[in-house]
DNA sequence: GTTCAGAACTGTTATAGACGAGTAGGTGAG
DNA sequence: CTCACCTACTCGTCTATAACAGTTCTGAAC
């Protein structure tokens, strides 16, 4: 039922380009309810035609609304107004030590109190040198040895996030945080047992368009950014303990903090 | 000096589309530092002629990574490595009650102290019934009359934020909070000398691509998102004395929290 | 009824050509 | 020397055409 929407024709007497115009035309529809979340648009020939204009000036215009992350473009099947998925939100409290204790990594336990069904896959565990940036965090030299422990998150199969922690490889020795399963409450209950009991943790949260490696891991379709969040963990001591730099699919996540007004 | 650029070519067996492999290429060069940040990528005339290839199939590849935010394309002149903005670190006790102490908002005390020139315009302040999402957060009624604060943020002349506050008309009346300009300290301060001394904030940070109104306020390049920080402030009652709506250029913060483990 | 082939739709990638508009640099007139 | 203009270069917009590649549905064959 996309006959309402094609209303409006082209202003020529506007200095507006014609395929913004057939944007803003398009846009307006999904604001004012004529097309809602999940409705297919109208065809490319369908906006040729009425609109009287090449192919490539409708393809401008519905390529702008992609850009904006407004609509997704299906080969074969049609361009329909992005549905958003469930957003999730990440408390700030999600790493507070009481969660730790029942024996569950973060994410698993998160999703399970969301009714959600958490998979972690590509796990990779390697030791190295660390990047500079975490190397200035962590207070290491550059040449320290660390262990990257890597993986990537999905929740009802969908890929979320992806996580790389830096671990000093001090910090590893004679536990198992160099193995790809580290044990119930995740590395951070490995961090505890070994004598350096969490203290506080800085987020660092910025955002930008993926790279293609990152929407491809991410599965993310146009339009859509990406939360970078690094994490830094420090002990009792204010020692620096592990760097956690994570990649977030901006279309699941809110985050959200607690500040006292001290 | 962009001969040392344009070295590969097409690889025709290859089912990767081709305006995709050039794209590789150019971002494989800024990646590989053979393109700096500030440098000039090659005409779209000699990326033809290099690659014999049209020229929409060149300006695609173009366009794929101006959408990555990789590059910015300036009329007439030429397309350019993007050369990132300073990030400011906005930390999350800038509302911390010994800053409002100093007479001072938020934004202009943040500015001095890094040397930045702040500037702020477009402020607005009305009288109206809050959006649904907003009256839900301040617990008040849908009708509920809310003191509308809007106005924009620069730094050196480049706009960054643009923010919207609402806080209950109840609130407000008897002092300068309904005034454009609320006086030293900001707002924060008439509130807490009406006797709302502030306890806590919470703040949801979500990210998106902007709308071309927000592009437009910001004046945001293509491929750069916003933040969407939503702050809610509480005073010792736990009463919402204040919520405000935040649109930040992503790329001129990263945002900076600290989390304790306890 | 089930299955397979194909038609008819959808968006995707590419070609070629034209004109417009902003920028920068040179050149000649004053 | 200064200013105005011209020119050559840049990206921006638009037309027209063509072939390709997925999806969906229909209809004929089995």
């Amino acid at each position: 039922m996309t006959g309402t929407v094609l209303t409006e024709h082209i202003d020529a007497s506007s200095d507006r380009a014609v395929f913004r115009q057939i944007a803003d035309h398009l846009r307006q529809a999904v604001a004012k309810g004529r097309l809602k979340p999940g409705d297919q648009l109208p065809s490319e020939v369908q906006l040729i035609e009425h609109y009287g204009v090449a192919r490539m000036t409708v393809r401008n215009a519905l390529k702008l609304l992609q850009d904006e992350g407004l609509t997704i473009a299906e080969h074969g099947r049609g361009v329909y107004v992005r549905a958003r998925p469930p957003v999730r939100r990440l408390a700030s409290d999600r790493f507070a030590q009481r969660h730790r204790k029942e024996g569950m990594a973060a994410f698993i336990a998160e999703a399970g109190q969301a009714a959600a069904t958490p998979h972690v896959d590509m796990i990779k565990v390697t030791e190295a040198k660390p990047p500079a940036e975490v190397a200035d965090r962590l207070g290491v030299a550059d040449d320290a040895r660390v262990i990257v422990r890597s993986r990537r998150y999905s929740l009802d199969g969908r890929p979320v996030e992806t996580a790389v922690s830096y671990i000093p490889a001090d910090l590893a020795k004679g536990t198992p945080i160099a193995e790809p399963n580290p044990g119930p409450g995740g590395i951070y209950a490995r961090l505890e047992e070994s004598g350096h009991t969490l203290a506080r943790f800085t987020e660092d949260v910025a955002a930008r368009m993926p790279t293609p490696e990152e929407a491809r891991l991410l599965s993310l379709p146009p339009g859509v950014p990406v939360f970078r969040l690094v994490r830094t963990a420090y002990d009792m001591d204010s020692r620096a303990v592990e760097v956690c730099d994570t990649i977030l699919a901006t279309d699941a996540y809110v985050l959200s903090y607690e500040l006292p007004a001290h």
